[in-house]
DNA sequence: TTGAAAGCGCTAACAA
DNA sequence: TTGTTAGCGCTTTCAA
């Protein structure tokens, strides 16, 4: 690989010339000089060494996604194989790209390990999925430059550490949730499932709003209602037998996720319970394997690639220095009526 | 961030004898030297700077994925979606995290803006899916480095040219569709489509094992027969439309993958044609979509994950040097009989 | 057993 | 308008 300094004295100029023009700063530059340097440029194929670059200049161009992996969780099947956080990963990566930052993948479940990644690539801002309150406290007191979150419910404290190089996309997820089961709730439905695989961070919200619409409705919430996957590659299938049981009890389920919501289906069927005539099920996110499922999910949509298209535009945004107006944006889902739910 | 000098300095040492102990150079390092510096180290938690020494070694600990997308294909939805690619990149990432490389993505329609960022980036090693032969040569030429192909045809010319630093990973594409078709004409079919996107590549030899079976079993191939997807997002709903159409005409559909078999299997719901009763849809690679789907679908199975993570291993194999074997892996793929072909 | 010094390729302040 | 020089943080050769 040719260097700068060899283009130089091969033109018989300075480094710093070439650099310049490299660079555009061209101001102070004959336009001979760029044309020789430019033409000479191509005809070599000149390719700057990033590494030098970034040396240089201490920054990386560098964007990282963190996905901070849950022991209990996402062990089931891959986490880029999630159908949710691969088409967030889509938009992300080409806005990303389009605006001249590479991508860099930090998946682990040791937060410290991923902080001291990110500090050895100089990393300019991090997308940040599903991080605890205690985790983004702790990722900013060690990490300094712009942050975007995606899905992480801060408080009050954690948001005034956060400083003002940061922002946070969410969802509505309590008023999805209750808007869900409310539509369950008017298609006659009585006793109604919760299933979910945590009760923390989003799912915990969702579950708010589960309970706010049944006890608005005054209909009563019981243990045999919660319905809790173990994920883990050993407990999947005894887990999900033993909820396609619980599933009698029941005559609709709210599902956390569309991919829980197609676990459960195909459960069910298996179970010899048939979707939606035996019992109704409901997904959540509206991804884009939901939209292949049959029977057709009836879910609560929200546009994934959007939240991460916009999470990557915002965070660049602030790291071009621009001033960021909203810290918290939160998106709003909206009810899907397919056929996986039946009036009663 | 602290620097090696600052540490050396606070030490009273010079930052050869810190460098040196921070990678184990020890055999000439005094116990106590080690000792105090390794205690120093972690009580500062020092961060190299990982750009410095790619710099200084001349490397980058990164591995680059590159995705070289078709203007015509691949569009429908964003690439990091497809089930198969973010199957496959999961096993992928796992293993080159676990072998301490970092993982960078190259996706482009434009070879030659990933072959510049490619050297930009000083990447020790490039993982490529699905490369058309004239590309493998092209990026060949100006890439060194170990390389590790995923699902590439390559010519005997072009495998001269690779040199002996690379790996191809494929898969008996030819056989597996040959042994699928035959299974839909055990079953009873004799009217029997095949469906993709394309004619090059995987589906070319996709397309050479369902003519063999047919021909061995003197079925004739009709021009209504070949099921084109476009797969353009403009294009696509009309697309189905008119395929779901054509299925009247056959029996069985023989699909060069999951996706497009989900794709086919709702366009003939749609379109009031039910799956198997009217008729029988064959998909191909049995992917963790697949797996959910309703009906349960039959396939052809193939280990994804397995191929993305024997495809990094070896490539972080030659990395290291080790001398490779096989230049040319082909796995094999096998029939899962579900509930997506009826016996006529 | 340790250290001095040069160099990786690039940028940027400053001088010419 | 162009060039000199120092320096980014690290590794490595060679000398002490």
């Amino acid at each position: 690989m040719i260097t700068i300094k060899e283009i130089a004295s091969e033109l018989g100029m300075s480094a710093t010339t070439v650099s310049n023009v490299i660079h555009g700063k061209t101001k102070e530059v004959s336009p001979e000089t760029i044309e020789r340097v430019n033409a000479y440029l191509d005809e070599v194929d000149y390719v700057p060494n990033i590494n030098a670059r970034n040396l240089a200049q201490n920054h990386s161009n560098i964007i990282g996604i963190v996905l901070k992996t849950e022991e209990e969780r996402h062990t089931y099947m891959n986490i880029l194989a999630d159908p949710f956080v691969a088409e967030m990963l889509g938009g992300i990566e080409r806005t990303v790209r389009k605006a001249g930052f590479f991508l860099m993948l930090y998946i682990s479940d040791d937060l410290d390990e991923i902080i001291r990644q990110v500090a050895t690539w100089n990393v300019d801002g991090l997308l940040l999925f599903w991080m605890m309150d205690e985790d983004a406290i702790k990722i900013r007191k060690r990490f300094k430059k712009p942050m975007a979150f995606i899905d992480t419910y801060m408080s009050e404290e954690t948001i005034k550490k956060m400083g003002h190089r940061y922002v946070n996309i969410g969802l509505k997820d309590e008023e999805g949730a209750y808007e869900a089961v409310k539509y369950l709730i008017e298609c006659g439905h009585k006793k109604i499932g919760f299933m979910s695989d945590s009760d923390i961070g989003v799912d915990s919200r969702r579950y708010m709003g589960y309970e706010r619409a049944l006890k608005e409705a005054k209909l009563s919430i019981k243990d045999e209602y919660r319905f809790v996957l173990n994920t883990t590659t050993e407990g999947i299938d005894k887990s999900l037998e033993a909820l396609a049981k619980q599933a009698e009890k029941v005559t609709a389920i709210f599902c956390t996720s569309d991919n829980f919501a197609a676990l459960m289906i195909n459960a069910c069927e298996r179970h010899g319970l048939h979707v939606p005539e035996d019992v109704s099920i409901m997904g959540f996110d509206d991804n884009l394997n939901g939209r292949l499922f049959r029977p057709p999910l009836t879910t609560m949509h929200q546009d994934i690639e959007y939240k991460g298209v916009l999470a990557a535009s915002t965070l660049i945004d602030i790291i071009h220095e621009k001033p960021v107006e909203k810290h918290e944006i939160i998106l709003e889902p909206s009810l899907v009526v397919r056929e996986s739910v039946a009036r009663i």
